[in-house]
DNA sequence: CCTGATTATGCAAACCTTTTCATTCTGGGT
DNA sequence: ACCCAGAATGAAAAGGTTTGCATAATCAGG
C-alpha cells in the first residue's frame, strides 16, 4: 500500500493537520516541525494523493489542451510549448486531439471540462456560438483565434503586410493569394489584410484564387489557377500549399523564382528541405504554446482578473529564402515562347 | 455547484448506491431502475467526479504517454493513435514530452507514475538499467524498444531486409548505410540486419558510414562520405537523413537515382514533397500508437497476464518511389566524365 | 401456502486530504 | 504576577464515490 499522510504524521509524532500544513502552507507551521516533517516525507517517499487533494480543493493540478491534429508539426510545436510551461509550474496536461472535426472538438472539451482546472483551445474549429458554450464551461484560453472577451494568444497580423511589401519591393505588381479553409480564422484574417493592402496601394493588382485544403494537394490545385491568373507572385495560406505550388510549377516547366515567386506561412521544417528553399513567415509556435500556458495559469492562480499584463500578440518574422526574387520584366513570361 | 450522485439519487427516488451500480455495473440492477436512473443522469447532466472515484478505486482512468519530442511528426502520429484508442475506452491521456533528454524522461515518468494507471513509453532513451527502474513503478508498455519482459510493440524487423533485396534486384552490389544515433534501439537493430544480409550474400559489399544526427543536417554530412565510399545506393536511418543526402548530392551534381539510389525509413509526409520522391519503408506509426494503447488497457483491465493474444510486432511496407533505380553500369560513374 | 434461494436495493464505512474551529502554549505589556 | 494577543497545533468535518454487508422483495419448488 502507498504511504499516506497518516504514516508521515505518526512517524513524525505530529497530527495529520500539521503535516498537511507543513507541505501546503509552510509559513503556518513552526520551522522546527516543518523541517522534521519534511525529512520524514523524503525518508518515507510520501507523495500526496492527487485524488484526495482534488476532491476537497476542487482543483486537479491539470490543464487540458485541445488541438486539431497531433500529427501536424505545427500543433506539435504548440503542444510542446504548453507542456513545457505547465510542467514547470507543477501542472500536468491532458491532450485532446479532435482530428479537425468540430463535433469531436465539442465532445472532447465537454468531457475534459470536469476534470481540469482550465483548457487551452488551439485553433478551434467550432462555430462562434458553439465556442461560446464551450468557453463558459471552464476557464479557457484561445490560441490562434479571437472570440468575444475570452483570453487569447494570436500571432501578429502584420505577416501578410510584410509579405506584400517584400514582393512589391521586388517589383511585383500582380500578386495572387491561395487561401486556406473558409472556416479558418487565420485564413479570414490574412485574406482581409490582403484586401486592405490592395485598397491602400492602388497600383498593385491583387487576386484571390480561392480556398484550398491546407496541404500539399491544395497547392497543386492552386498552381494552375495561379498560372492562368497571370500573377508573378503567389502568397500561400501555409507552407504546405506553397510546397504543392512549387512542385506543380516545376512540373509545368515554370521556374521559381525567375518566373514566379512563392511565399508561404509557418516556416515548417520542411521549407528548408526543398529547392528552391521557401520564403515564408516564421510563426514562433512553441512560444505561442508557452504563452498560452502562462496566460491560463496566471488566470487560474489569480482570483482577480488582473492577468492582462501578459502580451496577447506574438510578432512574426519574414524569412527570405530562394523562392522569391525580382519580378520578371515581361509580365506573362510563363508561356512556351521565350521572347515577347 | 456541480450535480452529484446524491442529486441523481434523490431525483430518481433511489439510493446513491443504486445510482452508482446503475452506472458502473449495470447488470447488478433491475432494468427498470437502471433506465430510470439513466434518464435522470442525462436530464441533470451528471458526470461522476473522477477524483472521488479515483480516491476509492485507486484507479484514475488515465494513462501517461512519454515521448521524446512532440514536434516530431513521427511521435505526433504515435500520440494520435494512443489518444484515439484511449479516448474510445474512456481513458484520458497525460502527455509527457522529454525533449530527447534521458534525465528529463526519468523525472517525467516518476512524477506521472503516481497519478496514472499505466504508462506508454515511446522510443525511450534511458539506459537499460534506468529503464528497469522506471518500468517497475507502474504498468508500462514500451513502443519501439524491447526490454526484458516488459510488454512492447515494435515494428517488424524485416524492413532493412526488404530494402536490401529491392536494391540488389536493381543490380546494386555496393550499398552503404547512413546510421542514426548510437543509443537508438532502432538504429542498432537496423545495423544488425544490414550486417546479417552481408554475411548471407557474400557477393554484395556493405559499408557502414557511421552514426549521424537523425535530421536533415545529418544527411548532408553523410552524403560526402557516401560518395567517397563508391556505393551506388545509400540506405538512410530515416527519411530526414535521406532528404539531406538528396539535397547534398544534387548540390554536388550527382543525379538520383541515375547515379546513386537513396532509401529512407518512416515514410514521413514530406518524402512525397521532394523530387525525386523518396523510396522508403512505411511504418504504420499511428497504428503502433493504437496497439500500444490497446495492449496497455488490456493489461490494466485483465487481472491475469493473459494479454499475450495481442500481436506485438507490426508489419512494415516498402514504398518504391523515384529515388531508387537500376544500378549504373559503371560502378564509379559519379565523376565528371560521362564515358568510362 | 410455506420455505429457501436468489435478486434488488439501501445503509454505512472507507478512501486521503484540506480546512475550519477550538485548544494549548508562548511571550510581551502592565 | 497577571492578562491577553498571537502563534502553533490538534480534532473533526467535509468532499463524492464505491462496495461489503444487511435487509427486503421476488420467485420456484414442495
Amino acid at each position: 500500500m502507498a504511504v499516506t499522510i497518516r504514516d508521515v504524521a505518526k512517524e513524525a509524532g505530529v497530527s495529520i493537520s500539521t503535516v498537511s500544513r507543513a507541505l501546503s502552507s509552510p509559513n503556518k507551521v513552526a520551522d522546527a516541525t516543518r523541517e522534521a516533517v519534511e525529512s520524514v516525507v523524503v525518508r518515507l517517499g510520501y507523495r500526496p494523493n492527487k485524488n484526495a487533494r482534488g476532491l476537497i480543493t476542487g482543483r486537479s493540478g491539470t490543464i487540458g489542451l485541445i488541438i486539431p491534429d497531433l500529427e501536424n508539426p505545427y500543433f506539435g510545436a504548440v503542444s510542446k510549448g504548453v507542456q513545457e510551461r505547465a510542467r514547470a509550474a507543477g501542472y500536468s496536461v491532458y491532450i485532446g486531439d479532435f482530428d479537425e472535426d468540430p463535433s469531436i472538438e465539442s465532445t472532447v472539451v465537454r468531457s475534459l471540462a470536469k476534470q481540469v482546472d482550465g483548457i487551452i483551445m488551439c485553433s478551434p474549429r467550432s462555430t462562434d456560438v458553439e465556442l461560446g458554450r464551450l468557453t463558459s464551461l471552464v476557464p479557457t484560453v484561445l490560441a490562434n483565434r479571437k472570440f468575444a472577451d475570452v483570453p487569447s494568444i494570436v500571432f501578429d497580423n502584420g505577416g501578410m503586410l510584410r509579405v506584400l511589401r517584400h514582393l512589391t519591393a521586388l517589383g511585383h505588381t500582380t500578386i495572387a493569394y491561395a487561401g486556406g479553409p473558409e472556416q479558418s480564422w487565420s485564413h479570414r484574417h490574412r485574406s482581409e489584410a490582403f484586401q486592405e493592402f490592395g485598397e491602400a496601394h492602388g497600383t498593385t493588382e491583387l487576386i484571390e484564387l480561392g480556398s484550398f485544403p491546407p496541404n500539399f494537394g491544395g497547392g497543386v490545385q492552386a498552381a494552375d489557377l495561379a498560372l492562368a491568373s497571370g500573377a508573378t507572385a503567389v502568397v500561400a495560406y501555409n507552407d504546405l500549399i506553397a510546397l504543392g505550388l512549387l512542385d506543380r510549377l516545376r512540373e509545368r516547366g515554370v521556374s521559381v523564382p525567375e518566373q514566379i515567386s512563392i511565399v508561404g506561412f509557418d516556416n515548417v521544417a520542411v521549407s528548408t528541405f526543398v529547392r528552391p528553399n521557401l520564403t515564408t513567415i516564421d510563426q514562433p509556435r512553441k512560444h505561442m504554446g508557452r504563452m498560452a500556458a502562462d496566460l491560463l495559469l496566471s488566470i487560474l492562480d489569480a482570483d482577480d482578473a488582473e492577468s492582462t499584463h501578459i502580451p496577447r500578440q506574438l510578432p512574426v518574422d519574414l524569412v527570405v529564402r530562394q523562392s522569391t526574387g525580382e519580378a520578371p520584366l515581361s509580365r506573362r513570361a510563363t508561356g512556351t515562347t521565350t521572347a515577347s
